[in-house]
DNA sequence: AATCCTTTTTACCAATTGTCAAATATTTTC
DNA sequence: GAAAATATTTGACAATTGGTAAAAAGGATT
């Protein structure tokens, strides 16, 4: 599993096999259950997480005490509340398994360790997460300006591997609908 | 003109005089009418701009026609197409003037030669960059489960110096609602 | 297999928003 | 300053969406 990671990074920059080995050791494998916290909203977010496999998503809670679901994240992405973890100010938003999801996890030490002993590590996933931020604005942006319907067939044409495996209720509050809605909506696109 | 913008990076870091002149003569001083294209979709977007007076509006055209506002930029604020400035891959969106607006322009050729010659810039400008990544994420999150009148509210809450000076037809595609829907809100607070 | 619990679907009605059209304000141009 | 062009407001109606409640469908537990 911690494969993953490593062959990942590997599609941007060569690790040798010791640096490789370094890196696994640091990460920590986890397996969290559809519906469960990895992170609580609140707090200082202090860890970061690799999917190997399964969905997680970003959420808060409204004034009303519904959800909103604000990003999905799947395999092959990094997650963490990136301006808490940052500046290690308290986060307003948790991040939960939207379905059965196994993560790699890293402690903001540990991984500023490992930016100490592998310095180009640091830019690769600077790197990295600047284009992450880069695509959840573009992905937001893409739903601007249609309606409901509209948006759950961007959805579906973008990201697919997310719409079928995680609640109806999820993918409703992602964007911006009543489950009831959404409902309706994909029985009228049947 | 020119010293806003050495004032505003003095706020992180100090700069000595000499690169303060370097930097100065490197950015070009422009002045846009409102409405007006600072940079048009279809083309890669080379430059960077720092705002020094006004409001720009990042905005695209749907496939209706209508104009779909993504963001809103002011003063003390750097603007560009980021992917497509990063990647050198034809943009998507434009950049326009949402109120008559003052800039400074660099091209990406000479903020790369500025980067050689001052490294320090080169974090300086990424940093400020990946926080304003993280502005805009969070911004546009803060509207996710409200309703038009709610968001509105927020945005004449949260951002009131742009909400007063650009035309209500785009903050009305920036909150994702009719101009006619908007002015009865507008209305209704009244 | 039967029960319980959760999620999704469906139905109904109320509220909100979009569309079209016209009136009023505001800005620009000559 | 008057006319023209553009932006905003208003009204009437249609379409969409939300809220509530209930039924149906799926999953989990015993």
């Amino acid at each position: 599993m911690n494969n993953l990671l490593i062959s990942y990074l590997q599609l941007f920059r060569f690790i040798g096999v010791e640096d490789q080995q370094l890196i696994i050791t640091l990460f920590e494998s986890r397996i969290y259950k559809e519906g469960s916290c990895l992170f609580h909203s609140g707090s200082v977010c202090r860890e970061r997480f690799f999917i190997c496999k399964g969905v997680l998503k970003i959420a808060v809670q409204n004034e009303k005490g519904n959800e909103v679901t604000h990003f999905f994240l799947k395999e092959n992405q990094f997650c963490t509340i990136l301006n808490s973890f940052n500046k290690e100010v308290p986060a307003e938003e948790s991040i939960q398994a939207a379905c059965d999801t196994e993560v790699l996890a890293i402690s903001k030490s540990k991984l500023l360790a490992l930016y100490e002993k592998l310095p180009y590590l640091k830019d690769l996933i600077e790197q990295i997460t600047q284009q992450a931020l880069l695509d959840k604005i573009q992905i937001r942006n893409a739903y601007l300006g249609h309606d409901s319907a509209t948006r759950y067939r961007l959805f579906m044409m973008r990201q697919p591997e997310i719409a079928l495996r995680v609640p109806l209720s999820d993918v409703a509050s992602y964007l911006g609908i009543t489950p009831q809605s959404l409902s309706r909506i994909r029985k009228n696109i049947r």
